[in-house]
DNA sequence: ACAATACCTCGTGT
DNA sequence: AACACGAGGTATT
């Protein structure tokens, strides 16, 4: 199948909601770590996973442009009927009333940004000063399963090899969707796919590390116990439960499973506490807390202050602040967070 | 409770 | 060219 860059060549194929740029910067959110699977396939345009459906978003002025691509027969060189301007024609046409549904969820498009930035910036100059070139930026509501595996790919490591990692875990053991450009584009695997004997030994042959054990074992674990409906369900229950239920799990820790309640089970007030934002606390808002190491104590203490500062959807506020942080992080040359801190400039594009 | 260390790999930087 | 360093942490002393 071709990609779908632009809604004006196949017009037929593409639906719109109206999201007012205030409310999202697809761009930002997409490229900030929060999720490790959309990639920029073309300037603007935005492919991933979603629901188990490959989608492209691109977002114009007032609207939000998205178009999903149909499932490919297995061995079927899946070669629709073409029209005359030789978009694909037969397959049928999703239904936009879902497709919306699923956006709207997913990007949770029922919260109001603009007053929570208002609400944030009030309480917090420097928010106020930062978030001015940062709108649009929100928190994902993802799918747990996904969010807790990819996040415990996230210790000690740097996004782009992360990136790299979840890449190779999903075509390895994820049900191949269908070909963009003649690339294989495949779900995120199935709790059930990583809970064979070989799983760890495979992943470690895919480059995980130690972190091959934790990914397979958090699996395990899961299937055997809550089952991913269970973890689903951790969206009704207090944070407080969430995160200690997710902290019984091998690999997650006080970070990971923040993570995880903030970006997949509806915690807004989670702060994830990384170094980044231990030392944002010191340095930029002189907060004396914890010692002088991340100490379980620190976590707690780091994110009350937060939460003092912002209200209950700090986490968000802090997404905002750690977005902003990562952008002036790589546009700059000269100095500053010089590393291997170019995070998500994956360029990769359609064919090879 | 806190501090120190090992843990896999793979960019970078000397 | 070989080698050290450390990156959105966690588990174990």
């Amino acid at each position: 199948m071709k990609l779908r860059d632009v809604p004006s060549a196949c017009p037929r194929l593409w639906r719109s909601l109206r999201v007012p740029p205030a409310e999202l910067r697809l761009d930002l959110v997409l490229s900030s770590g929060q999720t490790f699977r959309w990639w920029e396939s073309s300037p603007g345009a935005w492919t991933g996973v979603l629901e188990g459906r490959v989608w492209t978003l691109r977002q114009e002025r007032d609207r939000l442009w998205y178009t999903v691509y149909e499932e490919e027969e297995e061995d079927g060189d899946a070669c629709p009927e073409k029209d005359g301007d030789g978009c694909p024609t037969g397959a049928a046409e999703p239904d936009s009333a879902e497709m919306e549904r699923i956006l709207r969820d997913y990007f949770q498009l029922d919260v109001g940004l603009p007053a929570l930035y208002r609400a944030w910036g009030a309480a917090d100059p420097r928010f106020r000063k930062v978030a001015k070139d940062f709108p649009g930026v929100r928190v994902l509501r993802q799918d747990p399963v996904e969010c807790l595996l990819s996040f415990i790919c996230t210790s000690n490591n740097h996004i782009s090899r992360i990136t790299a990692m979840i890449e190779r875990l999903c075509c390895a053991f994820g049900r191949r969707l269908c070909h963009l450009n003649a690339r294989p584009i495949h779900a995120f695997p199935s709790l059930s796919a990583l809970t064979g004997a070989d799983a760890e030994a495979r992943l470690r042959a895919l480059g995980f590390g130690y972190r091959a054990k934790f990914v397979s074992g958090s699996a395990r674990a899961i299937a055997e116990g809550l089952g991913a409906e269970g973890l689903c369900q951790l969206r009704a229950a207090p944070y407080a439960e969430a995160r200690r239920v997710l902290c019984t799990l091998p690999g997650v820790g006080t970070k990971v499973a923040d993570c995880v309640c903030l970006m997949a089970l509806d915690k807004a007030e989670a702060v994830p506490v990384d170094t980044h934002v231990w030392r944002i606390a010191q340095q930029r808002y002189g907060a004396v807390l914890g010692g002088r190491s991340l100490t379980p104590r620190a976590h707690q203490e780091i994110g009350d202050f937060f939460r003092g500062l912002w209200g209950p959807h700090a986490g968000w506020a802090q997404a905002v602040l750690f977005c902003a942080d990562l952008r002036k992080g790589q546009e700059p040359r000269s100095r500053g967070r010089a590393k291997g801190c170019r995070g998500q400039d994956s360029h990769r594009d359609g064919a090879p």
